[in-house]
DNA sequence: CTACCAACCTACTGTGTCAATAGGTTTTTA
DNA sequence: TAAAAACCTATTGACACAGTAGGTTGGTAG
């Protein structure tokens, strides 16, 4: 289930796509706009900045910028970056790859397929097509 | 994610299909098989039998059985009633579909769309898909 | 008829994540 | 130099997950 942390970076995202203006966008606006708590959203917002999707700038004018054109972000990145994995099941979400029953495991290639599946539905849509 | 409510049940229904023999089959061989805790899978067990996946019998010989032949039993139907839902958002899951954003809400149709997606994968797969 | 086996039932617990909240510090610009 | 904004650390309450523990009921084999 996708948390607060998906849901919102991508209702951020899309704020800051639809206010665009060429100067940084206040997290206040944002959060005002949106009905989100402002603390939380500094939360959120600080990883996005860390993940490479927005820039920030810091004093009086300052706030949050894209820093790409909206149909370069796939929505599979932001998701991924906020909810650290889309992996359907522990065992494939581990970097380790070390599940001892991986050999025998009659679900694994269920849950391989599957997680296929949502890659490229997340990685086929663009911040674009949620304009 | 999948938890190992979802998870444990589909090895257990595996297992019961894979030592089939026309009579009830004891936790506790199941539970040695897959290396799971039989305390752990009483809970999950007794969740399959109310929800109709399993028969289970009382006293000496008992145990469970498959009520079904695996091919009627679509994988989505056993994770949907071990994880509760299958939605990928609280607003989907919920079943009051009270959401006051809803018909602003930009992001809306793809999660019903992705809804449709992983209903569709699950449900065309059965428990003989498995074996 | 009774001992055994197995399901069934209720309660509890430690761990971790989620969704925030609180209060301060630094940075930048008007 | 004062305001505005990001940035940082810590804390919290609620809840779900993944079990554990111990007892009760029910059916069957000897």
């Amino acid at each position: 289930m996708i948390s607060t942390r998906g849901r919102y970076a991508l209702r951020v995202m899309i704020d800051l796509a639809q206010n665009e203006n060429g100067k940084y966008i206040p997290l206040k606006d944002i959060a005002e706009r949106q009905d989100i708590s402002k603390k939380y959203l500094e939360i959120i917002v600080k990883d996005m900045v860390a993940g490479g999707l927005l820039t920030g700038a810091s004093g009086k004018g300052g706030g949050y910028k894209l820093c790409r054109k909206p149909e370069d972000y796939p929505v599979g990145e932001i998701l991924e970056l906020m909810e650290g994995s889309l992996s359907s099941v522990a065992c494939l979400a581990a970097k380790d790859n070390s599940c001892p029953r991986k050999n025998a495991c009659r679900t694994l290639p269920m849950w391989e397929e599957y997680d296929r599946l949502v890659h490229d539905f997340f990685y086929s849509k663009t911040l674009r097509d949620l304009l």
